[in-house]
DNA sequence: GCCGAACCGTAACGTACGGTACGCTTCCGT
DNA sequence: ACGGAAGCGTACCGTACGTTACGGTTCGGC
């Protein structure tokens, strides 16, 4: 099963310099995608291949720690759920969406899923699993409790936090990552991802809110 | 601009040969990914490793060539929007939920995505671009007159029909895609896609559905 | 029956790249 | 000061694969 991989920490005992070089590797990934070579990695980190197979074992040893070593950067502070009425919710979900909007639409972003996507064909690596790891998966178990306080709050009604979470997803994502995956120059910019976060959460809203209003019968 | 492929007659001058050629390079593409091999795609269609070159031209050809092959063969029927009331409204809307699922969870639109997504890093090729025309755009132009004749019958209530599409994409997709292509084993069975088709297809007449009524005030 | 075109099967070539070996420098501990 | 570990730069090896070349076979036209 997929879902096996846990959140590992990743950062064990990982140098400085070699976290240098993992930057450099994913610099190189973004600019060339999966035709990088060692020799590149190297020349561009300046330090040797052969310290690379040392370090990393091999290519897909130091792709997979490239995209772990990215996944370990983007764990953001958890939405703190105290007071919770409808604007905080509504303020959380937009958070939620813009950020998510923002992550798909990186270049990073776009560069790992794309290698993710090719190695998922053949399985070598797990890339596909680190990447859903610490992209969808991630952000369901960030929201889903967000979700269930609006619940317990009488915000919002729904028999299943997985089901009202990928609803979510899907008002959000609609058709952007692919498009961005597979070459599209989708129009995205800090103003229309307000937008669009706004728009999404207003949507699962009236999709999802309670009908009885807060603390209703 | 990406969108400028407009749907090419891929199916000019395309011996009975030539198809088959094409239909055993896609079938391999689908089990062997992106590392499909000139020499393997010779072997299983049973013909010359030169005759691929002089009909072809190179591997991307050869892999564009598959893909629009594949692509051609989708062309599905229009529906036909006669008499227009809820239920009919409803019925085709999950259709396209329902097929789209299909398309989506299938092998080889899976495989050719990955290749697409894969090439869409460098940009040799076009390939995300006409898998997007034949994928995405495609749906949207079968779907958009769909949309607009509801609301004509005053069934639908939106302003813009590209981002009611989008949202209705995004209500049937949500993460089934992605995760496809990451190499996640989503549960879809027929009985699932048509459940997931009446709820996506209920959430956005939930969101779109005129509140007036069909020949509203 | 004969010719050339198309095509099959296979062998051959060139290259790019993953992986390894080696010499040299730096730097740290004693 | 000295020995050795760590690491840089580079040269080297093996292989896989894209691409080309070639001999043999089928087949339609005359």
């Amino acid at each position: 099963m997929l879902h096996s991989v846990q959140d590992i920490d990743t950062s064990e005992a990982l140098t400085e310099r070699q976290q240098a070089v993992l930057d450099a590797a994913l610099r190189l990934l973004v600019e060339e995608g999966d035709n990088l070579t060692m020799t590149a990695v190297a020349r561009r980190a300046s330090c040797s291949k052969e310290t690379l197979y040392k370090w990393f074992g091999d290519r897909d040893g130091l792709l997979t720690a490239t995209v772990q070593w990215q996944a370990s950067k983007v764990r953001v502070a958890p939405v703190d759920r105290k007071g919770l009425d409808l604007a905080s919710l509504t303020a959380s979900l937009e958070r939620f969406a813009s950020d998510w909007l923002k992550v798909i639409s990186s270049d990073t972003s776009i560069a790992l899923n794309r290698v993710a996507v090719s190695h998922a064909g053949s399985g070598k690596d797990d890339l596909g699993a680190v990447v859903l790891q610490n992209g969808r998966f991630a952000l369901a178990k960030r929201l889903k409790p967000v979700l269930e306080a609006g619940r317990e709050a009488g915000l919002l009604d729904f028999e299943d936090a997985e089901t009202a979470f990928r609803t979510f997803f899907g008002l959000v994502g609609r058709d952007v990552q692919i498009r961005l995956l597979l070459g599209d120059r989708v129009e995205l910019t800090g103003a229309t991802i307000g937008g669009d976060a706004r728009r999404a959460t207003q949507q699962f809203l009236a999709l999802f809110g309670a009908k009885t209003g807060p603390r209703g019968p």
